[in-house]
DNA sequence: ACCTGAACACCGTTCAAGT
DNA sequence: ACCTGAACACCGTTCAAGT
């Protein structure tokens, strides 16, 4: 009995490419190429197919970015959970992450991004659980956003090169988890009340 | 005697559109239609010119770019100046600038923005000297890095849409503000020193 | 000396036609 | 049922030709 595979030549053509590899592909473009190499061409040559074709799994470049950036947040997940869960641990691991996937941290991070909130949320949930553990539910929320602004602030600047001033950024980083912690622990300063 | 402008038949046309118009339109562009909307094409219909002719005022779309950004940059200069002086007033002014002109402030503080860092650095000089003020000079580096770096990354998230777990995005802030006076007002937690 | 039409290279995307 | 070539719309940019 001839197996499907030996008969090609009746058989529908059976797909070569998966959709895996076509995010695949586009994960190792972004990395080397950056954002702007991604294009849809690209990634066909990388797969080893005319461009036309990526559509059978992607209806979208926009899609297939959508896919990169989950993809990305997956592994930055589990890199989260991977600390301690001390803040300054899940600070320094994400500072490390962005500074390993410059091209793909960017991705998820800028304002095109689009992503589904909730896998966002799942990534830095570590770090929002630390900062409630310091503040207290009440200020929890606010102090997440003071820190996860913070982060992706000092990380963005990082990254494009903005801090040209000379100095020590490393002690910088430090400076500003340090303060974040300190602020955190003791709310004194904070004397509205989190409802106006 | 003859005019120039009564002799245009036999004169070189003069230039009917300046770099400055050029550069307001692209200006007004993008404000209404956002960066992707800013094409050659769209500041040439803007101006009442066909394309290629635009590249006689400027190199280069990323020319046409980095004046916009310029610009942009001279108006938060102004804004900032207009300021007491007071670090509460000058973040409050910074997001302000940044929420009435969303598409410029992207242009300016996103990774790709490549301006001069002179302009950059004049325009948020208020912001490092308030810092000082509060830190005392051996500090004030690393102070002035948080801030920027808190206050780019909550502007960037709060202009992304990514505040959406509800709660009060103006009572984050100013809980941001007040973490950071107090942080740098007294530096006790800052036990490393500087320099490492 | 400015402006223009035509052209080029390069995108993303569609679709009828191949196998 | 997948893949392809050809085509389209839309970019930025160049350049010889108009005035």
């Amino acid at each position: 009995m001839a197996t499907v595979n030996s008969y090609t030549g009746v058989m529908p053509t059976p797909s070569k490419i998966s959709l895996a590899d076509v995010v695949g592909a586009a994960l190792g473009i972004l990395e080397t190429r950056g954002a702007a190499g991604l294009t849809m061409q690209a990634v066909a040559v990388a797969v080893g197919v005319r461009a036309p074709s990526l559509y059978k799994h992607v209806t979208d470049r926009d899609h297939l970015l959508r896919l990169v950036g989950e993809a990305t947040l997956a592994s930055l997940s589990e890199r989260m959970d991977a600390t301690s869960g001390d803040l300054r641990a899940l600070a320094a691991a994400f500072r490390t992450f962005a500074r390993e996937h410059p091209a793909a941290y960017l991705l998820v991070f800028s304002q095109e991004s689009q992503l589904p909130l909730a896998s966002l949320e799942a990534a830095v949930a570590p770090l929002l659980d630390a900062c409630a553990a310091l503040t207290g539910p009440d200020n929890a929320l606010p102090a997440a956003r003071t820190l996860t602004a913070w982060a992706t602030g000092f990380i963005g600047m990082e990254l494009a090169g903005q801090f040209n001033l000379g100095g020590n950024v490393d002690a910088a980083w430090e400076y500003g988890v340090e303060l974040m912690v300190a602020g955190m622990g003791h709310g004194a300063f904070w004397e509205h009340g989190f409802v106006e």
